[in-house]
DNA sequence: CCAGATCATCTTTTT
DNA sequence: GATGATCTGG
């Protein structure tokens, strides 16, 4: 039993052991945080303290369910499985739901996710006839989250002469206002946010002192992962609940903060020393995961970095492979070369699928991967991009699922009072809006006695909307009585949605069909997983499923794949070998990140994770061209490639010649990678169907498209450009045509243009503005 | 009112 | 290229 102590270094050990006060776990990448974590729990349970006193936070559902099954091996599952242990979010969403009623909220209240919360601005939006174009529901929603998470509600918002002036400055100065309906319409629909999670959580315990001091005592242990990610909201918290006992751990690494566009703050763990006095340090400096040439690598790239805690990380292995470097002609090039590239290693190496992760910076980018490994029949598993939860068809069936749970939730009504269509159209819609906001009654009230309402509706309007009416109604019924996955099963049968989708078989309709199959598989797990006298209702279901990422919800069937995601979604993860995908300016760094030092280093930092994921290998890639918004554009290799010491690479590279369109003599060139015996006649059923949908819906995509601002652009007479006149793109501005094919006259070209600026760009496309013509 | 077609806008990163 | 918003003919 007391053994496991042995598998610890001597740095984690006591950090394990010296459970009693603050602490502060400094614990660089590889470090072996998590297993100081669990084995910190470990230790805390086999000394007879209550799981149920420890608060673990993390910073996702499957570190927190890893952690779990770990912990329960070291001292038993009973105990491992009453820890209050998962994201700040659901175990806020969980208290919430104990105690939201002190704040005037229901048990069931629902969880709008970011979609939810953008559609209820956008509604607002336009109900204060606002432009839209100066008033976008995304950026709105940014300033939002960011009030929230910095504990401003809307009346200190509209107080604020600061942000008031921020706005006016920015030409928005109705924000606040539209903060203050946001706020309003959510709590009518008995909804929160994401953010609100933290915020109310926050509001709770300082309105509330009794119930505060209920939950100080009660988590006489909380210890806090990833704590350099933690935001100024996340941070009131952990401080408010662990005042009386101050038996805190926190753990975290300053070169691997990476969200501060979420609100992080990474001066958190900077000023734990000043925040708790007599804490003490901790660091875990050697690394077990990756090669000596990895880590060293990581360290010259993470030395341009200016403000860090100072640590020397070491790693006692091999040294390794260098890191390879593959340059691409375009972004499909880079699709295939690591796709082979894989292929060939597994062949070689004699490795398994799961040991590849292919890595990049946006979501956009996952499609190639997708496509050139689907060709070489390897199976891979996205995470992130579009969340299993975000597609369509499921959005729709959770939202009835939703207004079954809380028949207030706005959202999840409007989404689906007209799906599968039923005739109740716009006007109702509207007409019912407006309702809704002149006597102030939720539109489920008012649906309720629709019949009240003759002078607004219709005979046929009034018995459609009650029929819904009654259709839902009859659901929630069945809410307290029936087990989550039958309910959910005859929701999806008498709505009609499964009928739907299996009669007509097209191929879209079969992969929502199977996709809806899916989540109720997944209905059905949940209520089977229950244990005995946990009640299994849609409910109970509805309130986890939210706050689930694709990355928590791994199958069996998923474990030997080639992982593609973000590097934000591989942060905590390893594997073999790592491929970070897409390392050019502009990309990665990104443009919207490349202004200010701060940013630029948080970049760093992001490349920083992204390298220190490998175990054994580290492949960059950039391509020299690349597709974006259906654009050809050129790329310069990332500022990050030359900003890791030469001689960690497999072959001497001259990084001035990075600079360049050109690579250096034979220097990681495509043809490193042989792919001649690859044969390509594979099964691509869903791919084909959909490209032919496609190509039927535009037969010429590449047409020349008229722009509505004629005035500023010659297309009344298309065939006036020629090759070598100057023109200027909106967005990329000034260049050379190059090269014209098809024909002009009929609009259904593609032009090539190359910018004269310093920055070679070619594109393909369609507006173009004539500045000075051949004559 | 509806379905299909066309337009418009977009891309950081996530709980 | 892909999604959501808007237009159009039935």
């Amino acid at each position: 039993m007391r053994t496991y102590l042995n598998d610890l270094n001597e740095a984690q050990r006591a950090a394990v052991e010296d459970f009693k006060g603050p602490s502060l776990v400094i614990a660089g990448a590889g470090s072996g945080k998590t297993r100081v974590l669990t084995y910190r729990i470990a230790h805390l349970l086999s000394h007879g303290i209550r799981p149920a006193s420890i608060l673990a936070l993390t910073f996702t559902n499957k570190a927190a369910g890893e952690m779990k099954e770990r912990i329960g091996k070291l001292v038993g599952d009973d105990l491992a499985k009453n820890l209050w242990m998962g994201t700040f979010h659901s175990i806020f969403a969980r208290i919430l739901r104990l105690e939201g009623n002190l704040l005037g909220y229901p048990s069931s209240y629902t969880i709008y996710d970011t979609t939810d919360t953008k559609n209820l601005l956008k509604i607002i939006i336009k109900e204060k006839n606002l432009d839209d174009q100066v008033y976008k529901g995304g950026e709105i929603a940014g300033r939002i989250s960011f009030a929230k998470n910095n504990l401003i509600t809307p009346k200190a918002y509209l107080a604020s002469n600061q942000l008031i002036e921020q706005d006016k400055r920015s030409r928005r100065p109705l924000i606040g206002d539209i903060y203050m309906k946001y706020a309003a319409r959510l709590k009518k629909a008995d909804a929160m946010d994401f953010d609100d999670l933290l915020l109310n959580t926050y509001i709770l315990f300082r309105d509330h002192p009794q119930t505060l001091e209920k939950y100080q005592k009660m988590f006489s242990y909380i210890l806090v992962d990833e704590y350099q990610d933690t935001n100024y909201v996340q941070y009131m918290i952990i401080n408010q609940l662990a005042a009386i006992h101050k038996n805190i751990c926190v753990v975290g690494d300053d070169a691997q903060s990476i969200y501060s566009f979420r609100g992080a703050r990474i001066e958190n763990i900077l000023n734990f020393q000043h925040d708790y006095k007599d804490y003490k340090l901790f660091k875990l400096e050697q690394n077990y995961r990756s090669t000596k040439n990895i880590v060293d690598a990581a360290n010259s790239l993470i030395s341009n970095n200016k403000g860090q805690i100072s640590k020397k990380i070491w790693s006692g292995n091999e040294s390794g492979e260098k890191i390879r470097l593959i340059r691409a002609a375009t972004d499909n090039e880079e699709g295939f070369l690591v796709s082979n590239l894989v292929q060939d290693t597994i062949y070689s190496e004699q490795l398994q699928y799961r040991d590849f992760a292919i890595l990049y910076r946006t979501n956009a980018q996952s499609r190639i991967f997708e496509e050139s490994l689907r060709k070489l029949n390897i199976p891979y598993r996205v995470y992130g991009s579009l969340s299993f939860y975000q597609r369509k068809e499921i959005k729709d069936l959770l939202a009835y699922f939703r207004l079954t749970v809380n028949p207030f939730d706005e959202e999840a009504l409007l989404r689906i009072i007209n799906y599968p269509p039923r005739g109740i159209g716009t006007t109702t819609i509207s007409k019912l809006e407006g309702l809704g906001e002149k006597t102030g009654k939720r539109l489920w009230i008012i649906l309720s006695e629709i019949r009240n309402f003759t002078e607004y509706f219709n005979r046929g309007t009034i018995a459609k909307l009650e029929s819904f009416y009654h259709l839902i109604s009859s659901f929630r019924k069945n809410l307290a009585t029936m087990e989550a996955f039958d309910l959910a099963f005859s929701i999806a049968e008498s709505t009609g949605i499964l009928k739907d989708l299996h009669y007509e078989k097209s191929p879209e309709n079969l992969s929502k069909f199977e996709n809806i199959q899916e989540l109720l598989n997944g209905i059905k797990e949940f209520t089977e997983s229950q244990t005995e006298g946990e009640k299994s209702t849609l409910d109970t279901y509805l309130q986890t499923v939210v706050l689930l990422t694709d990355l928590d919800t791994d199958k069996d069937e998923d474990r030997n794949k080639v992982t593609i995601m973000t590097i934000h979604s591989a942060k905590g993860l390893e594997f073999r070998h790592v491929f970070v995908t897409g390392l050019e300016e502009d990309l990665f760094p990104s443009r919207l990140s490349s202004s200010t030092r701060e940013e630029l280093e948080e970049e760093r930092r992001l490349f920083y994770v992204a390298v220190t994921r490998a175990m054994k290998k580290v492949i960059l890639t950039f391509a020299e061209s690349r597709y974006k918004w259906g654009i050809l554009l050129s790329c310069t290799p990332s500022r990050f490639i030359r900003e890791i010491d030469p001689g960690y690479f497999e072959k001497p590279v001259q990084m001035t010649s990075l600079n360049h369109q050109s690579f250096p003599n034979g220097n990681a060139k495509s043809r490193d990678v042989k792919y001649t015996r690859r044969n390509f006649d594979i099964k691509e059923p869903e791919l084909k169907v959909k490209r032919l949908r496609r190509e039927k819906l535009r037969p010429v995509d590449e047409t020349l498209r008229r722009d509505k601002d004629e005035s500023s652009f010659d297309f009344d007479n298309p065939s006036k450009i020629q090759v070598g006149m100057e023109v200027e793109h909106p967005r990329f501005g000034k260049g050379k045509v190059l090269n014209i094919e098809g024909d002009l006259t009929n609009k259904k070209a593609t032009v090539y243009f190359q910018t004269t600026g310093q920055k070679q760009l070619l594109l393909k496309f369609a507006k173009l503005r004539i500045i000075k013509s051949f004559e």
